[in-house]
DNA sequence: CTGTTAGCGCTTTCAA
DNA sequence: TTGAAAGCGCTAACAG
C-alpha cells in the first residue's frame, strides 16, 4: 500500500527496464517512436511487450521537465456558454489529434484577471502552444509576452496591432451582410445591439453594417450604450436601452451575437412586440440551436469548425518550424424567420 | 537568443537564489505557503521581492515530477455543445479557485475512445484529481482503474454501481414531475423521447416518468427506439420514429433533455404541429436559451452550478484526505408555455 | 532558521 | 546497437 509515485499507473521506464533486462535509455528510445531507428527490432518488439504487459504509460510531466514538450495545447475560451466555440474546439481536436496531442481549454469567463491567471497556469504547465480565443483589448500585452514563449494563434476573436498569427472571421463583411439584408427587405430604420467595445469583432461589425446602411440609404438609431458581455441577459438590457430611448423604435434590429438577440427576443416579447411581424431581428454567429426555435433566428454563419481546424493546423506548422500566414474567413448570412414577414 | 528551457518565463529557483544570495531550497520554502513559517520574515520579504523582479514563476511540471502535486483538476465533459455544462464548469472553477487549483477540460464527444485517451493523458499529465461529467456504462472499468491513481468525482452522470463519488440529481423524481404535470394538465396519452440507455440518467428519467403515469392512470405510447446521443438531431430523429410508428399521436411528449427537445419542436413544426396547441412539449436540464424561445421551453431544472461547485468541495475533501459521502439534489419542475395551451 | 543532499521519471549526450 | 551518466526545476528529508 504505498503512496503512488507516479503520477500514472506507477510503472516507469525503470520497471520496464528491469523487467526487460535492458538499460532505461534503450527503452526509451525503443518507445519513442522519434528513435526507433536506433534500436534492434527483436529488442524493440521485446520491450514493447513488456511494456504493454506492464501496463506501462509515459509520464507526461517528467518528459515536459526534460524535453519541453507535453503533448498539450492549451485552449483558452472566454464563456462555454456560447455554443459558437463548440466546433471551434471540435476542428481543433481533429486537428491537433492527428499529431497526437490533445487540448487542454480553460474559461475565462471573459475576467481579464481570470485570463491572465490562465495564461500563466498553462504557460507553467509547459503546454507546447495555446489557442485563444478570448482575446480582449486589454490583454494584449500579455498575450504578447506570452507569445514569446510558446507558439500563440488567436483563434475567432481578432486583436488589432498584434503580430500574434490569427485565423478570424471577415466581420466587416458579416456586418455588412446584414445591412444588405435589411435593405432588400425595404427598411428604412435600423439600429444595433452592440457586443462589447473592447473585443475586437464587435465595432467591426459594427462598421461593416453603418457602411453598408449608408450605402443604402438607411438611418440608423443609435443606441446610447454597448453591452458590456455579450450575453442574453446583456442583450436584453440593451434593448430596453433602446426602449427607454425613443418611442419610434426602428423596424429591424442587428444584435451583435445570437445570445444578445434571444436576450432582445424575450424583451420584445414581454412587451406584445412580435418578431418579425412588428420587427425584424437578426444575430450573429448561427448558434447549433437557433435554427430550432420560434422565429427561427436569421443570423449570420460562422465558419467555427474552419476556424478551429484551421487554427489547429497552424500550431501544427508553427511547432513544426514554419511559419504561418493569417487567414480570414468568409462569414454566410442565413435567412430565417425572424426578418421574415409571413409569406 | 536561447531556446526557452523553462517552459515558463525562463527564471528558475536557482536565478532567484543567486540574485538573492541564499540557497535554493529556501526560496522553495519562502514561496510556498505552506512552509512561509519555517524562513525568516525579513529573508522571505527580500526573497519575494527578488523573485517579483526577475518575473519569476513557478514551473508546475518541474513542481509537479516532485511532489505528485500539479494544482489541475482535470474535468471531463461530453458536449461542449450541451450548454447545462457550463454552469457546472462555473460551480466548479469556483470552488477549486479556493484552493489555487484550476480545471483542465477536455471533450470526449460521447466517444469511448476518445475517453479513454483522455483519460491516459489527464493521468499522464498527473492532475491531481479527476470530476467526470460524461461516464457511460462502457466507461466504468476504466474509470474505476484511474479512481485508484487519483480521486475521482461523478458529476450530472451516475454510473450504476459504482463507488467512486458521485454528486447528481434524482432523475427518478425529475422524470415524476413531468408525467404529474402532464397528468394535472389532463392529458390521458403521452410519450417519451428517450435518450441513450447507456447514460444512466435517462433510464432513471424514463422510469420515474413511467411510473407516475401508470399511478395516474395515463396510458404511455412506447416508442420504437432510443436516441444513440442526446443531440438536436437525434431528438428529430426520434421524433420521427413515433410519427411512423403510430398515426394517434400522444397529446404530450417528454423528450429526455433541452436538445432532443428541441430537435423534436422542429419536426413538429416543419410538419405544421403546433407547440402547445396540438402537442403538449417538455425537455429537461433547463438549458440557458429556452426560456428565451417561442415557443418557451417547460423543463426540469438542473442545478447545475450546485451539481460543479459540490463537486469541487469533494475534490478538495478527498485531496485532503477526507471521506465523502454521495450527494442527490433534487430537480425541479420549469413550467414555460410549450405544455400549456392558450389561457 | 538555513544549507546539503537526494532524487521525482524521463531524455539525451557521450562512450563503448 | 546499447549502456552510463548527467540533469530538466523543483521539493523534501536531514543536518547543522
Amino acid at each position: 500500500m504505498s503512496m503512488r509515485n507516479s503520477g500514472s499507473t506507477g510503472v516507469t521506464l525503470l520497471d520496464v527496464a528491469r523487467e526487460a533486462g535492458v538499460h532505461v535509455s534503450t527503452v526509451s528510445r525503443a518507445l519513442d517512436p522519434a528513435h526507433h531507428a536506433r534500436v534492434k527490432d527483436a529488442t524493440r518488439l521485446h520491450i514493447e511487450a513488456v511494456a504493454h504487459k506492464l501496463g506501462y504509460r509515459p509520464d507526461m510531466v517528467a518528459r515536459g521537465l526534460q524535453s519541453g514538450r507535453t503533448a498539450a495545447v492549451g485552449v483558452i475560451v472566454a464563456d462555454l456558454g456560447n455554443t459558437f466555440i463548440t466546433p471551434v474546439i471540435h476542428g481543433l481536436t481533429a486537428a491537433v489529434e492527428t499529431a497526437g496531442m490533445m487540448p487542454m481549454i480553460a474559461e475565462t469567463e471573459d475576467d481579464h484577471d481570470r485570463f491572465s491567471n490562465i495564461l500563466d497556469h498553462m504557460l507553467s504547465r509547459r503546454v507546447d502552444a495555446m489557442v485563444v480565443t478570448s482575446a480582449r483589448t486589454a490583454d494584449r500585452e500579455i498575450l504578447e509576452a506570452a507569445g514569446r514563449i510558446v507558439p500563440i494563434v488567436l483563434a475567432g476573436r481578432p486583436l488589432d496591432g498584434t503580430s500574434l498569427a490569427q485565423v478570424i472571421v471577415d466581420e466587416v463583411s458579416g456586418g455588412r451582410l446584414v445591412a444588405e439584408h435589411f435593405a432588400g427587405l425595404g427598411h428604412r430604420l435600423v439600429a444595433q445591439l452592440r457586443g462589447p467595445l473592447d473585443v475586437a469583432n464587435f465595432p467591426r461589425r459594427a462598421s461593416g453594417f453603418s457602411a453598408a446602411c449608408t450605402e443604402a440609404g438607411i438611418e440608423e438609431v443609435l443606441v446610447d450604450e454597448a453591452a458590456t458581455l455579450p450575453i442574453i441577459d446583456e442583450g436584453r438590457r440593451i434593448m430596453q436601452v433602446l426602449m427607454d430611448q425613443t418611442t419610434a423604435l426602428p423596424s429591424a434590429l442587428f444584435a451583435h451575437n445570437d445570445l444578445m438577440a434571444l436576450g432582445a427576443l424575450t424583451l420584445l416579447r414581454d412587451n406584445g412586440i412580435v418578431v418579425p411581424d412588428d420587427i425584424a431581428l437578426a444575430g450573429y454567429n448561427n448558434l447549433p440551436t437557433v435554427g430550432h426555435v420560434s422565429p427561427s433566428l436569421t443570423t449570420v454563419n460562422y465558419p467555427s469548425t474552419d476556424v478551429g481546424r484551421i487554427a489547429g493546423e497552424m500550431i501544427l506548422s508553427l511547432l513544426a518550424g514554419d511559419s504561418v500566414v493569417d487567414v480570414v474567413l468568409e462569414p454566410e448570412l442565413v435567412v430565417r424567420h425572424s426578418t421574415q414577414t409571413k409569406a
